[in-house]
DNA sequence: AAGTGCTTTTAGCAGTCGCTTAATTTTGGG
DNA sequence: CCCAAAATTAAGCGACTGCTAAAAGCACTT
């Protein structure tokens, strides 16, 4: 664990790209320290000199990504006008952007929150001043509590964007096109949008 | 694999308890014949005496799942009367109570979509009946294709139930209450349910 | 030429993995 | 009681696991 272990040295990011490309496939019992160095093209023991154990190997994959995802919504929010629909929709759109342009992160994400709690913590760290944003740019639309609050509509847009792209493949059979096509994956942004305008109708509707 | 494999043998029904409760722990990977046999009380040699190899354990825990969640899909829907609008609810009734009655279900489902394949044909195979279903309901209220399709439809409700087992669990920390709770179960229910009547409500008033 | 600090390699330990084989025990019918 | 079938057991094979210690390779300064 001496050497420099973010990106900017070569060899511990090609360890951790070939991490992330494993870890979709098999999860992290699953992935293996040999099989992470022989995708990398690296010796076996830069694994550990790098990141000093597996589970920290994995850490760093998952905070890698969130560092990413923090940074696109940042930039993107900065640019947000209009009023709280069209910021909304601005929102999403950016937030779909991410998982179009970092497939494996949803599946990932949702790999880790299904099975194995050694991440769980991690993983709502990084979680939690997105939900904070959204419960704050919902702030007087949603209640603060009770079946319509923000936490209840954050876990509802996120939970139907990431489960795209893990449930999606599953139905590659009755699906007239390509569930992992450009054109399913515009077409099921049309759907969420669509979903978060039908949202903020009733969420309007009810106040009144 | 010579034994009768199914729930009627106490043996083979020890071990197939055994798999899906760690299952949930470690997914595939993580689990272990030797670790199934010692939760089950049984001899390491007889899970595969059972079940051939752990492979078909494992589709043997997905497939009694999805038999106890047709059954009990079919026999709430033999009950359901009123309109459309109201066996849509009772249908999403039926299918969260199957989920809080088998919690450790949906995240298992999600995480063996999340990563590796093995199974994903064997899980799409299951879903395809019940997805069926779904989208005869909604004939003549959804479109036939596009983003308000049946299929986009069913996945955003099934998506935001079965994710709300993987994902609560990580908002344990900004949650008020334990996400775990029957509280927080009735909540998360009500939600749902208003989240259905915001798109029907839509499909509707775009229909008009 | 010797020394320094990082990086990489080799080799291996101790444990677990899926799975099999063969022997043993248990079971139930004739 | 006997015997065949079914169920269970102990033992182990070969491969793989996370991880480590020690040595070697390397660019660099003195």
């Amino acid at each position: 664990m001496n050497g420099r272990t973010d990106e900017r040295n070569e060899t511990a990011a090609k360890i951790l790209d070939a991490a992330d490309e494993l870890l979709v496939e098999g999860g992290v019992n699953g992935l293996s320290s040999r099989g992470v160095a022989t995708r990398a093209g690296v010796n076996n023991a830069l694994v550990f000199y790098y990141f000093g154990s597996k589970q920290g190997l994995v850490e760093r994959v998952i905070e890698r990504y969130y560092q990413r995802h923090v940074a696109a919504l940042e930039a993107a929010t900065g640019m947000m006008t209009g009023d709280l629909r069209e910021r909304l929709h601005a929102l999403v759109d950016a937030y779909v952007d991410f998982m179009e342009a970092h497939r494996r992160f949803p599946r990932l994400v949702q790999a880790l929150a299904a099975s194995g709690s050694d991440f769980h913590e991690l993983i709502g760290r990084h979680m939690t001043p997105l939900f904070r944003w959204v419960e704050h740019a919902l702030d007087g639309v949603a209640p603060a509590t009770g079946p319509l609050a923000a936490r209840h509509l954050y876990l509802t847009v996120s939970g139907v964007v990431t489960s795209w792209y893990s449930q999606a493949p599953l139905m590659a059979g009755l699906w007239d096109r390509d569930p992992e096509s450009a054109a399913a994956a515009d077409e099921r942004r049309a759907h969420v949008h669509w979903l978060v305008d039908a949202m903020y109708d009733k969420l309007v509707a009810d106040a009144m």
